[in-house]
DNA sequence: AACTATTTATAAGA
DNA sequence: TTCTTATAAATAGTT
């Protein structure tokens, strides 16, 4: 439309493409606006000129944001509302704070920060951490009981299960023998025990009481046992 | 354009509304096309139709989400890219879990959760803990040392001051007389510290070091020492 | 969906 | 840029 017809390509006169810009920029919004009025479509165009100025049309009665919402909610581009980007900072910052605050309170845990605090505070936190040293004690004296009973019904279970071998396979004269060779084992068990309280069956302690996959949250180090909280595991978040 | 002139308001037949609607519609969506072709220019059209159907077009060699990304970037609502979004999020996520990893540690500085644990690992944090209370005496230790220095000082630094008054307002005579009553002074003081040593300073401990404005981040409860750190002070997010 | 009379958009020129 | 104008394109009303 116009004195010629004019192919569908890329203007190579500079001037002559700013004044099509111009001419064509001001029909497409036009367009666009009738379309909305006329016909009660939602509409919004953007143009971005070579130089990169932006017009705009958006239909009466909607914003912008709105229609590029839908757009993105219409691709599945999750993304309520664009508001949440911000709240979703927002969150992201007060989340990070709190880990700060997490991670101060496990430095004053660990005794490896006790900077700000009062002598108050120091007695407050140390009567905290006897306590917590009395429940581990608890604790532990909890398993090794549930351990010692395992291994006593395992014993049991094991004795009886070779009586019950060494009759159906001995002459009935010597069972009484096996008995008693049995007896001398379980003496000698008992010595090493002594020697070596627990020591010998804790490794294995975990899957003889059926606990869980466990994840351990702290990972102790016995040789720098102050350090191993100050960082998580990285994953490339700057958290402190 | 057509065999009559029609104004630009909404058509009140349905039918004719979504037959325009339809020729309309792709005669914005050519234009736009023409527009971009022919001069360079970055366009990006969305058209809901009334029945919330979506039609778009872009430039060829653009996204519509690179399109509205510079939408927005130019109404200065921050959203580097649409991705951040995601990458926000996944973040979140993280760094949730990192939470969840520390409360786990600190129930179990707390003793308050100890399941999970072995024999092992229970030790490795006895170890720990009576390591930290080392650490927390030592420091209680110096901040007493601290503050009996600092009552030194403004101790002699009033004496001096007491000396010097008592110089300038009384006759000669007087002066070793009132040097006798604040040597007696002195005196009481120091059976009252050895009947309640500190106590009775501790309270200000903080001012008098100088200690700068403290963020304690954990904040000690006497009568429910295992319990506090369960949660963080609400804020309306759901860490654990 | 196709036709066509008309209106509208715009290419080229000023 | 803006105006003018001849002409191409779009489309309203019709079939």
């Amino acid at each position: 439309m116009g004195r010629g017809k004019i192919e569908i390509k890329r203007i190579d006169s500079i001037t002559n493409r700013q004044v099509t810009f111009s001419k064509r920029r001001g029909g497409l919004l036009k367009k666009a606006h009738e379309l909305a009025v006329l016909t009660d479509a939602r509409v919004g165009v953007m143009i971005f000129s070579a130089s990169g100025r932006l017009y705009q049309y958006n239909s009466p009665g909607e914003s912008m944001e709105r229609i590029i919402e839908d757009y993105l909610k219409v691709h599945h581009i999750q993304l309520e509302d664009l508001n949440s980007h911000q709240l979703l900072q927002f969150e992201l910052a007060k989340i990070k704070q709190d880990t700060h605050v997490l991670q101060a309170s496990i430095r004053q845990f660990t005794g490896e920060d006790l900077t700000g605090l009062t002598i108050n505070d120091l007695n407050l936190l140390e009567e905290q951490l006897d306590y917590s040293v009395s429940k581990i004690r608890t604790r532990k004296h909890e398993l090794l009981h549930q351990q010692l009973e395992n291994l006593r019904r395992k014993e049991h279970i094991l004795a009886d299960q070779n009586t019950c071998l060494y009759r159906s396979i001995m002459p009935e004269h010597e069972v009484e023998m096996e008995q008693e060779r049995q007896m001398e084992e379980e003496h000698k068990l008992r010595e090493m025990s002594l020697l070596e309280p627990f020591g010998h069956f804790l490794e294995d302690s975990r899957s003889m009481l059926q606990l869980g996959p466990q994840t351990l949250p702290f990972q102790l180090q016995p040789t720098q046992p102050n350090l191993q909280y100050s960082e998580l595991h990285g994953h490339g978040l700057q958290l402190w």
